[in-house]
DNA sequence: ACGTGACCTTT
DNA sequence: AAGGTCACG
């Protein structure tokens, strides 16, 4: 059976591309919540679905590296040479001459298509980072102008926005509700493996498209989620998919990227399963909503807590108006790439991460966190 | 317009 | 209680 690739075996062919750790920290993108899909395979290689490929990715200090597989799980070579031989061996009659001129012209070919493979994978990864938007450029803006992420900020460089899949995006972040990264985690590994296509197996390892639309509309998902632990949001997925394809038509959620963000927010607020909070998820890492901050629990404690952020009346939850409200006051300070700079400080606030903070002074006293994955705000003593 | 509780399941 | 949403008053 085929293995993860690994860098440093050498025997597997690895392609690359210039890349900085400021523009991007694969451990902190890929693990912060914004994708549920990827694993660290080996120590810093990571594994994961794009565009209905496997790909295993890992960087050094300038570089990164990566490897797409076949989808029968082997390795892709330099091409499908394997299948241009038949034809060669059929031409009996042809002279020695023709026969060179033949392969030789197939082998141009491969080549060819090789090159144009590896021009469309690398193109595939772009965009998939979004490699285009100058990452440190924009450290650098927030940093000046807000002192707290600055100090957050030399620390928890290269946290970058994915272009995800609008799909894969919509209807992960329906899971999200009420939940935790890890219960995610697993429910949308169920969900691909229950209705999405196997692409390859590796170590044991299968991996499996994000399901499509119309897999996700059908009428037997709901029980089947239901068994797989889903809960209430079974329904909410399974009726989201109908929605969009009785209503829209497949096409419609990529074609959202092409519509302002507000209109965008509020057609996706239509779906079942879709408040506010996921809207913003979906708007922000799929459909190019660069100034969409998703606000939840742990965004609101980090406004209060980092940004003194009060409110007249403080509602026990978040209301429509506290999100619109703290969504302008970080758009306001770190302007058209809020959301980018929102999933910084929520990357930082992640327990697993807290322990890169070390050397790092911070105002408030260390406290061991009950918390699952975020680190627990401590309560202001004069407000009780 | 807000405030409240139910909703599935797991830690 | 967990990265909310929906249906009520």
């Amino acid at each position: 059976m085929a293995r993860h690739a690994v860098l440093s075996s050498g025997e597997k062919i690895w392609k690359f591309i210039a890349c900085e750790k400021s523009q991007l920290r694969l451990d902190l993108t890929l693990a912060c919540g914004q994708s549920f899909r990827w694993r660290e395979t080996s120590e810093g290689h990571w594994t994961g679905v794009v565009g209905g490929r496997v790909w295993t990715l890992t960087q050094t200090e300038d570089t990164l590296w990566y490897h797409v597989y076949e989808k029968n799980g082997r390795y892709m070579d330099t091409g499908d040479g394997t299948a241009n031989y038949g034809v060669s061996l059929n031409e009996e009659n042809k002279s020695q001459m023709k026969l060179r001129e033949i392969v030789k012209k197939e082998e141009e070919q491969a080549v060819a298509v090789t090159v144009q493979n590896d021009e469309e994978e690398e193109a595939m990864l772009r965009d998939y980072f979004q490699l285009n938007v100058n990452l440190r450029d924009l450290y650098r803006k927030w940093g000046a102008a807000d002192p707290h992420f600055k100090k957050i900020a030399d620390i928890f460089t290269g946290v970058r926005m994915l272009r995800q899949d609008p799909t894969e995006c919509l209807f992960s972040f329906i899971c999200t509700s009420n939940n935790h990264i890890s219960r995610i985690q697993g429910m949308v590994e169920r969900l691909c493996q229950a209705r999405g296509n196997l692409l390859c197996q590796l170590d044991q390892t299968s991996y499996y498209d994000f399901p499509s639309l119309s897999a996700l509309a059908d009428n037997s998902v709901e029980a089947c989620l239901r068994e797989l632990g889903f809960g209430y949001r079974a329904r909410f997925l399974q009726k989201s998919a109908k929605q969009i394809l009785d209503n829209h038509g497949p096409k419609w959620l990529e074609g959202l990227r092409n519509v302002p963000y507000v209109e965008a927010r509020d057609a996706l607020r239509a779906l079942p399963g879709v408040g506010t909070k996921v809207a913003d998820c979906v708007c922000l890492m799929s459909l190019d909503k660069a100034d969409a901050v998703p606000i939840d629990t742990h965004v609101w404690q980090i406004a209060k807590r980092d940004y003194k952020y009060t409110t007249v009346n403080e509602p026990k939850n978040i209301t429509e108006k506290l999100h619109k409200d703290i969504g302008d006051f970080f758009r306001k300070l770190w302007g058209p790439y809020a959301g980018w700079a929102q999933s910084v400080l929520f990357c930082a606030d992640l327990k697993k991460f807290q322990k890169l903070k070390e050397g790092l002074h911070l105002k408030r006293p260390k406290k061991e966190s009950k918390g699952e994955s975020m680190v627990t705000c401590k309560k202001k003593r004069s407000k009780y």
